[in-house]
DNA sequence: GTATCATATACCGTATACGATCTGAAGCTT
DNA sequence: AAGCTTCAGATCGTATACGGTATATGATAC
């Protein structure tokens, strides 16, 4: 048993993200680190470290001697989002299922148990288990690099999740989806796997398009 | 004319990352927070932010309270960097294409211009104006966070053609591809684009290969 | 009343200072 | 001799302090 010891910086990148994720924080001003870092009882200096990733994650921008403001939503954006994870995360997931051991089944089967009870009880931080569930699926694939790639895009793209679909309890279908995909995973039927995590992911794009001509 | 503002940690990130691509920087040891600040004439603060900018950028790794390290190089990683970039950057570039300005035709123009000098003076530094050139071509697709990735994903693979290629002095070969390339940039011919491009990395690719296995 | 300038205030960015953790060597025990 | 403990030096990580920049407020000129 390996214990896991993470300076505050770290454990900054997490909060900050699921504070802005969850949208309360505005992305007309600047966060103030003075007043966050106090809140949080850290001082601005690991507050700062964790701005400094999430901007290169891409859900802050910064403008020096200005700060750090949150980057606004744009239906652009969100179409390139959903676009680069249809290149890049069927694929992964289909090379996960054929690398997968029994403990990464066992870990996408908790998963996806943990996120059908949060659904039922239409618990917060929907989102969050949505992600880890799907991380879980093309985490094993063994490329480090397009890993990281996809948890960056999977972040960015709740933000619309939240905003423009989560309201609309769109989950029930999605919730249908993720246990074909899950069976097919385990099966490590790498075509089947393909399809259906495209079409998963296009679906959601679909769905975000007619609400985002809405506004 | 806007003058660019810069901090000190924005500043920091480029300069690291040259060292780093540079290979003065071991991946053996930690990189030395209070030496390396003090030899630059800063302090760890501005330093350290940038080093957490290069971890999410993939050139370096941290363990809490042992500091940063250089990641080490690996075939694996070089395989999944330069399999990246094939899925990505040929159709950016041809997409960049279609929608550069005058401004931008005149940009890569001067920078293919600049690293042919530097090429034939076998000046230091080929490798970041070989990446400027290919950034300017891809740049203007317009889509942010595809040109990040990209970006990143540039910077990850120099380390490899910098230690394994540049010494056999390759570059001639590379040079009529780009000039190639950016005839058919220029004429925004996409399809044409996407093939070089594709053939472009690809070939740098195979060069790798049989370099790495004759390790 | 509007625009421009001066001043004050708030906030960002970085240097300095300090506590916490790691590393290696010496000494002790078995 | 091998292994455990102790301690000192070095290095990391974070809090505090402070200078510099941006923004807001009020004053002055027109």
């Amino acid at each position: 048993m390996s214990l896991i010891i993470r300076n505050l910086s770290d454990q900054l990148v997490d909060l900050v993200r699921d504070r802005i994720l969850s949208g309360a924080v505005s992305s007309d001003h600047a966060i103030r680190q003075d007043a966050l870092a106090a809140e949080l009882g850290v001082s601005k200096i690991p507050l700062r470290e964790a701005l400094a990733r999430l901007e290169e994650e891409g859900l802050v921008r910064s403008q020096a001697n200005r700060g750090f403001f949150v980057r606004p939503l744009s239906a652009e954006e969100a179409r390139e989002v959903y676009e680069l994870r249809i290149k890049l995360e069927p694929e992964a997931t289909a090379l996960a299922a054929l690398r997968a051991t029994e403990a990464d089944h066992a870990h996408a089967i908790e998963t996806l148990e943990t996120l059908d009870h949060v659904t039922d009880e239409h618990g917060d931080g929907v989102g969050a288990f949505n992600r880890a569930f799907h991380r879980a699926l093309f985490r094993p694939c063994g490329q480090p690099i397009t890993v990281s790639i996809l948890e960056r895009l999977q972040v960015l793209s709740e933000r619309y999740v939240r905003v423009h679909l989560e309201p609309l309890g769109r989950d029930e279908r999605a919730n249908e989806e993720h246990h074909q995909l899950l069976e097919a995973w385990l099966a490590r039927d790498a075509g089947k796997i393909t399809t259906l995590v495209d079409a998963h992911i296009r679906k959601t794009l679909d769905d975000l398009r007619q609400q985002l001509v809405d506004d």
